[in-house]
DNA sequence: CTATTATTTAGACAGATGTCTAATTAGACG
DNA sequence: CGTCTAATTAGACATCTGTCTAAATAATAG
């Protein structure tokens, strides 16, 4: 968990705005791709480097593709920081019981 | 709160594992540098990209510099995470008072 | 099968990034 | 000052990344 694609994803300011968009609800390709001065292609491979860092699900239906955010990776990322800003708080790991 | 320097500095696993390092205690360049297969340079480099993040914070003791971990930004971090992962449960922003 | 729509894949290319060596700055100490 | 140690800055260079256009794949509808 908290693997280098996670990071590397999350480092353009693109995908981050994507994963903001499919916080409300799944979206399809062309639909978030209309949403940013960029053509499709390019946000096809932003997609995919966010589908790789199992950030974001897809699904086809018929011609489109939907995607949805997956938010268990998130929550890795939130044990990860937690755990970075404050190890005695956080339950990473096993042992040091106290 | 959580620009892109942030994600940017975030996106090198050497940058990460300094971070862990900064967990315990302050350490001086040198000490960082020589738990890396890097030359200094390098690593000074990464030094001054996660200061520019403020991820980690530097003070000067005579011909040494140490280095120390900043809390706050990582728990920026995990808050625009945890908003991302569930906006109904993160207090982000204003409103939405149910 | 052909045409249309939705989306991705392939390939090119400029610019960003990580690393190195060489040179520089900064402080300590004789 | 001259020298040593700690660390950074400068510049070069290969690789990675984000973007584009053109082509390909996939599904739908005549």
């Amino acid at each position: 968990m908290a693997n280098n694609s996670i990071f590397k994803a999350l480092a353009d300011p693109t995908r981050r705005e994507v994963l903001k968009l499919l916080r409300s609800r799944e979206m399809t390709a062309g639909e978030l791709a209309e949403r940013f001065e960029m053509t499709k292609p390019s946000m096809s491979h932003h997609f995919a480097l966010l589908k790789e860092a199992d950030l974001i699900s897809s699904r086809r239906d018929g011609q489109t593709i939907w995607y949805g955010l997956n938010t268990t990776v998130l929550q890795d990322l939130v044990s990860w920081a937690m755990d970075l800003a404050d190890p005695n708080l956080g339950n990473g790991k096993k042992g040091r019981r106290r």
